[in-house]
DNA sequence: CATTATTTGTTGCAATTGCAACCTTTTTCT
DNA sequence: AGAAAAAGGTTGCAATTGCAACAAATAATG
């Protein structure tokens, strides 16, 4: 289908190289904001987002949509239920799983900072692109990640 | 400027979110890649990959195009010059710095993970978008990135 | 020119992560 | 039902990372 030449790939022509790179830009300054408004590290913030945004989550739906595996989300969920910000419900009709669900506390320090962090995006975005754009372009990465997946899990 | 309603965040319609889970993909399958080729970690093989492209960097030069400080490439730079893949060149006319080069080894090593990390990536890529768009939508994630610089170092 | 500041790179140490082994509870298979 | 396999989580340990403190060399300043 395509016979075009092999370009010369260097990191900064390289797409996933550049993703890469993004995406630690990203982390990075999503660890800066967490820490000065909570006693958490990334992964934490990560669980308790996931819990946050949707009640009732299990430690493996949380491995599930997030970029982390089960060891991480475990010790994540443990300190924060021992911090007071989440609270765990062994399931009754399945005593392996727990859903999770944010503490009052727990939800107020997720919107806070989901807010800051929102504010902070979309101001990086007025004047570059429309949202609308945007949205696609966002469409086009996560088709990405599926044609990727297979890839991935060898 | 905008008084469009804030809509609500959730992690999978939150694209910083959406790039650091791809990024994570992209280093996984990267790192399975550089471990079936050679004995390298990730960070060794950004290294390498940053020296052999463009032989004659130093360790700060390779820090500035990385997402990695210096302690982190200052040790891959150890340890890959003790495997032979690199050689350093202390600067004559500054002796703080050394311009670092790839061993032949190294630059084979270097061809061939690249080769296959390219393949996967464009075959990857076939029939979603093209490499072009690809491209240019990155570059906006980068200008992106930039905006949101200011914020990052405080 | 002497002193102070910067740049380049290295090292120690604590925090975080990744992997494999393991325990329980369910599910599947015969 | 009973045995084997799978799913959900947890824990120990080694590898990797991040941060701060340092040393050495060069640049900048009075």
């Amino acid at each position: 289908m395509s016979d075009t030449k092999p370009p010369h790939i260097t990191l900064d022509n390289f797409w996933p190289y550049q993703a890469v790179v993004l995406a630690d830009q990203i982390s990075r300054y999503t660890l800066s904001v967490v820490r000065a408004e909570a006693d958490l590290n990334l992964s934490q913030w990560r669980v308790l987002a996931a819990i946050a945004e949707k009640p009732g989550r299990t430690a493996a739906n949380v491995t599930a949509i997030t970029p982390m595996d089960k060891t991480i989300v475990s010790r994540a969920v443990s300190s924060l239920i021992e911090a007071g910000l989440v609270i765990k419900a062994v399931d009754s009709g399945d005593k392996r799983r727990s859903s999770l669900s944010a503490t009052a506390s727990g939800q107020s320090i997720y919107a806070n900072i989901a807010a800051k962090l929102n504010e902070a995006m979309i101001s990086s975005l007025s004047g570059t692109i429309s949202p609308e754009d945007f949205t696609e372009m966002l469409k086009v990465f996560s088709r990405k990640m599926v044609d990727i997946a297979p890839y991935l899990k060898p």
